[in-house]
DNA sequence: CGCGTTTGACCAGCGC
DNA sequence: GCGCTGGTCAAACGCG
């Protein structure tokens, strides 16, 4: 199937995101089924979006749904390793101070490699979830972005991973964890955290290297 | 030895 | 005020 970037209404997302009865596309078809849609269910510049999100051509692609919050933004894809077949994005930002973002991926393994070294510093058992959470820091100096992650209640399948925080440094570089990466340039990622900073604001974004350098690969 | 994980303790926010 | 819950801390431990 080819690119399908289009309007996802609000209804759709909300089933998608229950992981009720939506199909997404099989995961070789690249950059397939990248829904972006603001506040008033407008598709934006589903084009750009799709280049922030699958910036290596023909790069695997996870089937995204994005929901934006007040201004437009955009993340790097967290690597499918082995296991997975699709996943989406959902965000859950509150204010435009806040950057929080889920994801729920379909996967055999917890800890998705999205292209940065994640530190565990601590794991939960939450009333509202039969899984245990795990909280997760990233390792740079200097950059606090946190992410959690756990097993969907409803579906074990399923991991919900939620990105609190925007990355103020490059990727490590490529293959952290040892597994492939859909980023074909470790400063992509860079790149659409820093179009994240931009759209939910500098509150969780030292203005440290908020630029990202491209050909950058070390953090 | 450095780095990451584990795990119990601690703390803060919230509802009753 | 108290108890519950989620999030974080930090010491102990394991591994390369």
């Amino acid at each position: 199937m080819a690119a399908s970037l289009g309007l996802c209404h609000h209804e759709t997302y909300a089933a998608a995101a229950a992981g009720g009865g939506y199909s997404y596309p099989a995961p070789d078809a690249a950059a397939s089924s990248l829904f972006m849609v603001d506040d008033d269910d407008v598709c934006v510049d589903g084009v750009a979006a799709r280049r922030s999100f699958f910036p290596a051509p023909g790069a695997e692609a996870a089937n995204c749904f994005m929901e934006l919050g007040p201004s437009e933004y955009s993340l790097p894809p967290p690597v499918l390793a082995g296991g997975n077949e699709y996943g989406e994005y959902y965000s859950s930002l509150s204010s435009p101070s806040s950057s929080r973002i889920g994801f729920r991926t379909r996967s055999e393994v917890e800890v998705l490699d999205d292209g940065f070294k994640w530190r565990k510093y601590g794991k939960k058992a939450v009333k509202s979830s039969p899984n245990p959470r795990n909280y997760y820091r990233c390792s740079a100096a200097g950059c606090g972005v946190k992410k959690r992650v756990e097993r969907d209640r409803d579906d074990p399948r399923y991991v919900v991973t939620t990105y609190d925080g925007i990355h103020n440094h490059a990727t490590p570089g490529t293959g952290a964890g040892g597994g492939h990466s859909y980023l074909a340039s470790p400063a992509a990622t860079a790149q659409t955290w820093s179009l994240l900073a931009q759209a939910t604001g500098p509150a969780s974004a030292p203005p440290r290297h908020a630029a990202a350098h491209s050909s950058e690969s070390s953090f």
